[in-house]
DNA sequence: AGCACGCCGACT
DNA sequence: GTCGGCGTGCTC
């Protein structure tokens, strides 16, 4: 017997099956999805067993034996060796990543230590005939103490087979069972509230479970409050009910207790839960949860989705819109696309919730690909905070330019009343670049193209692409000069200010203050306990954070993300100003909201502040439309880097000679151009983009361009089917 | 990725 | 005549 194999090893070009004897002594072991040990050249390497074969057709080389068999029963069933394929397929990554970005680590192929499950012992009432006489004439109170209580709880966890047990053993009263263990626990000993639905959220819920057995995926679009949580939930139960499955796909950021709590309490331990704060034992628990049948529901974020649950009833992607459920590494998949896949296998419904749905979606909705659900009432008492626009040209005039007038008279009211603050920031470090005011020289990394950012705390210039960094000088490097000035504003320089400014006690949350692992939850959980006033950070504090102590959210530059040389950029500030107001008065306290920006008349920002996602919606797919962008056009970047600066110039050229030539005349080819930061740490970055609406010279034009460049090692070409950002 | 093979200049 | 540079290509 023969098994065809795909090895675990880091480099593009390897990506085809290689063929292995089966021993003898496996062949009635190996099984299709298992992982293997094989010799490969010289190299000792794991990998997938993707196929069996009995026979070989001739060939002319010499085959090698599996070395050894790692998994007694397959990692990767029938669905996901389909899944890995076509993945591979749309995206134009290896097989092998494919396959890898299925599984937790402590499962991926070419991962050196096993990790055993960790197991339990309990013992449970094995003879219950003899089991009244041996009570009576026991003589032992141990034993009968064990006895009685194993008579009232059914089981006993135990630690140790002391002599009490082996006795009780020995007269085979009880029995021992080994159950696994699992690492990560949450606290389930509160019943949760049952909330009473209103008609809208009722219809939704019925809509979607009516569709249960149809692969069809609905998009609803739900105000911020309008119940959204709830309606999954209920759904989920009656997929529960029916004893199908269920996904639900959250972004990493409201993975925080808040919402697994919400959800661990509904559905006790029925719920295995996946997120980027568990470490590789905790992950590879909750990952056996599912795969032993303990667990009917998975929450998690992106790689969730592919949680290798079987007879799926529902799938639920929430803040559909969020940028993080597309990877942006190999393989650059997108969940909702692997949502939709999953949902045709398994015959269910994927259901696409958000309160800002992407345009792609609400397009989709809209050509009635999706079906539209909505949710337009704000559920319970909660009101839309109000939005304050601030013109900053006006406030410069008077000299304020972190903290503008109106803010400031709101947040004096707010400390005086004891109510939350939450700032954003969308920019860490103290200052955005460190500038010489004789000859105009501004402090750049040495090896990407662009400027330092001050950080005070530590003194240091620090590069955000690269991570080079280096002591703060005091005299220019070009002329000598110190007269060198900080311009720009940044989360620590905020913090500073309001210290300087206000008697409150204030924390900071960014990338700075949140590398330790745990920091982030520490902020967040002394937050809600009052034990600060202001709570200033980038926008890793926007999302699904619920305080309802919080009465003003403030935007100090809301430009940072609008002035972003991206197509996607009005979108994005549209979504995050949506969101952070959704931060202010979730509860009975009504919100207020003030924006700061030099851009007051922009529609994204006019439009957040009224909550008016339908107008936003339909004047950005006007402009959309005019620029030919998503979702009119489907886009694809293609980057070409190199270390070489000539050769990044030509060899940019040529793939885009490549692509116009072998591309369809409907389909544009823009540049290529050099990429926004065109070098970062040493390595020039140029792009080509593809806007096509159908195009079949694509697939194979593609193909071949991703096949050629596999084999060159000093041009990396990628391409990035509907990209995030360009 | 590793490693062998091979073609070319350098050099005890 | 041999040592070693790295460009190319293969690994069942």
């Amino acid at each position: 017997m023969y098994a065809k194999i795909i090895v675990e090893i880091g480099v593009k070009n390897v990506d085809k099956t290689f063929t292995y004897i089966i021993p003898n002594d496996l062949q009635n072991k190996v099984k299709v999805g298992c992982r293997v040990t094989v010799e490969f050249g010289k190299q000792i390497l794991e990998g997938f067993i993707l196929e069996i074969l009995n026979t070989l057709d001739n060939i002319d080389y010499e085959l090698k034996e599996i070395k050894e068999l790692i998994d007694e029963e397959p990692i990767l069933n029938k669905e996901m060796l389909e899944l890995g394929n076509i993945i591979s397929n749309k995206t134009l990554s290896s097989k092998i990543k494919c396959y890898q970005v299925m599984l937790p680590k402590a499962l991926k192929a070419s991962h050196k230590t096993k990790i055993n499950k960790k197991m339990d012992k309990y013992i449970l009432l094995d003879d219950t005939n003899s089991l009244e006489e041996y009570l009576k004439k026991c003589k032992y109170p141990k034993q009968k103490e064990i006895l009685t209580n194993l008579i009232k709880n059914k089981e006993l966890k135990i630690t140790k087979l002391d002599s009490t047990i082996k006795t009780l053993l020995k007269h085979n009263l009880i029995k021992i069972e080994e159950r696994e263990y699992y690492r990560y626990n949450y606290n389930t000993n509160s019943k949760d509230k049952k909330v009473i639905l209103n008609n809208d959220q009722q219809s939704v819920i019925n809509k979607v479970t009516n569709s249960f057995g149809t692969p069809k995926t609905f998009l609803l679009y739900g105000v911020t409050g309008a119940g959204k949580t709830e309606v999954y939930m209920n759904i989920i139960e009656n997929a529960i009910k029916e004893e199908k499955t269920a996904i639900m796909l959250v972004p990493e950021i409201s993975l925080t207790p808040q919402i697994v709590e919400r959800f661990s309490l509904r559905f006790n331990n029925n719920i295995a839960i996946l997120h980027s704060g568990l470490s590789d034992t905790e992950r590879y628990d909750e990952y056996r949860k599912i795969t032993s049948g303990q667990v009917k529901i998975v929450v998690g974020a992106r790689s969730a989705i592919f949680a290798p649950l079987t007879n799926i009833g529902i799938i639920i992607i929430d803040e559909e819109h969020t940028s993080t459920y597309k990877q942006d590494n190999d393989p650059k998949y997108h969940a909702r696309d692997i949502a939709i896949l999953r949902s045709q296998y398994h015959k269910c419904p994927v259901l696409l919730g958000s309160a800002t749905p992407s345009l792609e979606s609400m397009a989709r909705a809209a050509n009635k690909v999706y079906e539209l659900l909505t949710l337009t009432k704000r559920a319970g008492a909660g009101h839309l905070p109000k939005v304050s626009i601030v013109d900053m040209k006006e406030e410069l005039k008077k000299g304020n330019f972190i903290i503008s007038e109106p803010l400031d008279t709101l947040i004096k009211e707010k400390l005086a009343k004891q109510e939350q603050i939450i700032l954003l920031l969308n920019r860490r470090g103290y200052s955005s670049m460190l500038t010489c005011n004789k000859c105009g020289e501004t402090a750049k990394c040495p090896n990407c193209d662009i400027s330092l950012t001050y950080h005070k705390n530590s003194n240091m210039l620090r590069c955000h692409y690269c991570g080079y960094a280096t002591l703060k000088y005091n005299k220019c490097k070009a002329c000598g000069s110190t007269d060198l000035k900080d311009y720009g504003l940044g989360t620590e320089r905020l913090e500073e200010e309001l210290k300087k400014k206000y008697s409150a006690r204030i924390i900071r949350m960014d990338m700075d203050t949140t590398s330790k692992k745990g920091a982030h939850q520490k902020i967040i959980d002394s937050f809600a306990n009052h034990e600060y006033d202001i709570l200033v950070g980038t926008q890793m504090i926007a999302k699904g954070l619920d305080f309802p102590l919080v009465t003003l959210v403030g935007v100090i530059n809301a430009d940072a993300s609008l002035n972003f040389p991206d197509f996607r950029s009005s979108e994005r500030t549209f979504q995050l100003l949506s969101q952070v107001s959704g931060r202010a008065g979730r509860a009975d306290k009504p919100g207020e909201v003030i924006i700061q920006t030099y851009n007051n008349n922009h529609y994204s920002i006019v439009l957040a502040s009224k909550h008016d996602y339908l107008s936003f919606y339909l004047e950005e797919m006007k402009i959309r439309k005019q620029l030919n962008y998503s979702p009119y056009y489907y886009i694809i970047l293609v980057s070409i880097s190199t270390k070489d600066y000539e050769l990044s110039f030509k060899a940019a050229k040529k793939v885009g000679d490549y692509l116009r030539n072998n591309l369809s005349p409907t389909t544009y080819v823009l540049g290529p151009t050099m990429a926004n930061i065109f070098r970062i740490n040493n390595i020039y970055k140029q792009q080509c983009i593809i806007k096509y609406k159908q195009d079949n010279k694509l697939k194979q034009t593609l193909y071949n361009l991703n096949e050629h460049y596999k084999t060159n090692n000093k041009v990396n070409v990628e391409i990035d089917i509907n990209p995030n950002r360009l």
